[in-house]
DNA sequence: TTGAAAGCGCTACCAC
DNA sequence: GTGGTAGCGCTTTCAA
């Protein structure tokens, strides 16, 4: 049997409610009994009920992280995150509860907030836009804060942390524009909404400054529930009567994929056709060429996110927090100049 | 305010006694009042305290992960096996809490021991043997369910989950010495104590089987707090008056640093000399040439581990529980054969 | 079949 | 500066 407070009552003759006191900082105690409190807590090992504690302070010091995806899709990401998420909780004496099975179940998180067996949750890859804004407004209904990672939502009362895929797209087209490319592949992904909104406003945008003509043939919109979209994607732009001299992938996994399509077809990479990722996974440094991309800084979301959780726990009443922070283009060997014919 | 059994209870004109009853499928209640009490509960939105029912149930259906490790270090693993981790947790109804930043700290550990905020926990990557060591009998002092992940205790009275290294090594080395090696270079982690062990006592097997001598000058002791450890391992071994033709690094990207080392030294990688990496982490898949290595059943080790934890808090009584899984040969191009001069 | 009451371990209020 | 007491919300005897 663990060592409970009545336990350090009867060895010191002293009522529960000094000893609380006394472990906690709280109300006036004599140094002295303090001092002999601290020590019989020391001395027997007491460690509060953490169940205890709970239900009497009505919160747990734990914050909810609810991956909303197939988790082993996103694991690569979750590991880029936790150490940010876990280290900053943990300085803030929060721990983290992960829950993962969770995807689009708006029962189960209804009663992830009434249990109230966390403070606040991270929402993390939240399905389409619709159900975000569903799921957002039924933890505020639950009065339980909750901040959206990594994806913006359009919505000025959703707090969330997401990168500038508007701008990482637009410096990876203006980067190929530099290199002499004027048609320009582009992958979209519909199904993650903002972000690939964002990306394709930065597209357009790079295309508007170098007054390029935006091509509606070159932007193909993909469907990542099918296994080889990447590839589809990718045959679809080079069976064009024009075909593309550089194509933008939606993701790292899928710049890869096509990198050995490519040289299974008799295509050169950077010299027939360039082609970039997006995230900066630790792969797209080591293929051959390596992938020109764009690097989102994920620990400092991690980190931005449980910050503004714990601001929100800590004051229910403060605005919206929202934060979208800057991306580094890293540029490598799979993209190369483009020399006109 | 969240809905309580007592709200149920007003509603209802039944006790809450009753109610819990209804609720939880326990004693007699007729079935028309389990009924109504369903249907209540389901109008009120009512959901059970977690804090109340873990201070009356002395249980909390959490298990802890704590990593003992520098987090970044790990995250890789470590999102390869919480799929796996927290898919068969949530199965049997159980969350995963995360504890990081508690590397080696005997205080912290003994802490949430005591706190009971979890019914038992996975140890991953725990430092040297005899603080392991130390830590479980810790833990078993404090009678909380516990397991090591993933790293072989040789302790009959330790429950863990591990890889069958010893046979990796032998794998690798057999593979090697197929295509006509003799001098193969191995590199040894000593901190890792067990994994270390046993991956040696596979190249020694491997090298006994085939009748070849065990030169001491080719296994390096590397130190992982040296940040250029691998290039260290390299180097030395390359610059032996007999360098070796083929090396076993310690890990994927440990070999994959050596990769361009080598390319950087005009040292062609089959031709000049085989390397060979261990865990087949996706990078590996990717370069150029792609590495030969072993790949831990990760995902599986994650759920074992699971399932023995909870065998383990349903009955302590049971014999500790001890897994070595079997690995898996991966043979790619950064091996190949040599040719006898 | 239902209900009253005790109590899990803690904190906070209010007397003293 | 200290202690008595109530009560957080639930489950579990035990009695009716």
């Amino acid at each position: 049997m663990p060592v409970t407070i009545e336990d350090l009552s009867k060895t010191l003759n002293l009522s529960r409610s000094t000893i609380s006191k006394a472990l906690n900082d709280r109300g006036d105690v004599s140094p002295r009994t303090r001092e002999r409190v601290l020590q019989a807590a020391h001395e027997l090992g007491y460690q509060p009920s953490a169940a205890a504690r709970n239900l009497r302070r009505q919160r747990t010091d734990k914050i909810g992280l609810v991956v909303n995806y197939p988790i082993h899709q996103v694991s690569d990401f979750l590991a880029e995150f936790i150490p940010g998420l876990a280290t900053i909780a943990e300085e803030a004496a929060y721990n983290l509860i992960l829950y993962t099975s969770m995807a689009g179940n708006e029962t189960r998180i209804t009663n992830l907030c009434r249990s109230r067996e966390v403070d606040g949750i991270i929402v993390a890859w939240p399905p389409r836009l619709s159900e975000t804004a569903a799921l957002c407004r039924l933890m505020s209904d639950e009065r339980m804060p909750h901040i959206v990672l990594p994806r913006r939502v359009p919505h000025d009362d959703v707090s969330y942390v997401a990168a500038d895929h508007k701008e990482g797209a637009r410096l990876l087209t203006a980067h190929l524009i530099k290199l002499g490319h004027r048609r320009i592949g582009f992958e979209r992904l519909p199904e993650v909404f903002e972000t690939d909104y964002d990306r394709h406003a930065g597209y357009t945008t790079a295309l508007r400054q170098a007054g390029i003509n935006y091509d509606p043939a070159l932007v193909i919109a993909a469907d990542s529930s099918d296994d080889d979209y990447e590839a589809r994607t990718f045959n679809t732009l080079m069976a064009l009567p024009q075909p593309p001299t550089a194509i933008l992938f939606f993701t790292d996994p899928a710049a890869i994929k096509v990198l050995s399509l490519a040289k299974a077809r008799g295509i050169s990479i950077p010299d027939d056709l360039s082609i970039t990722g997006f995230d900066g996974i630790l792969s797209s440094g080591v293929t051959e060429p390596a992938l020109t991309t764009v690097r989102q800084p994920l620990p400092q979301m991690g980190k931005l996110a449980v910050e503004s959780l714990l601001r929100l726990i800590a004051d229910e009443t403060i605005e919206p927090q929202q934060h979208t922070l800057p991306v580094e283009l890293i540029v490598r060997r799979s993209t190369g100049l483009h020399i006109r014919t």
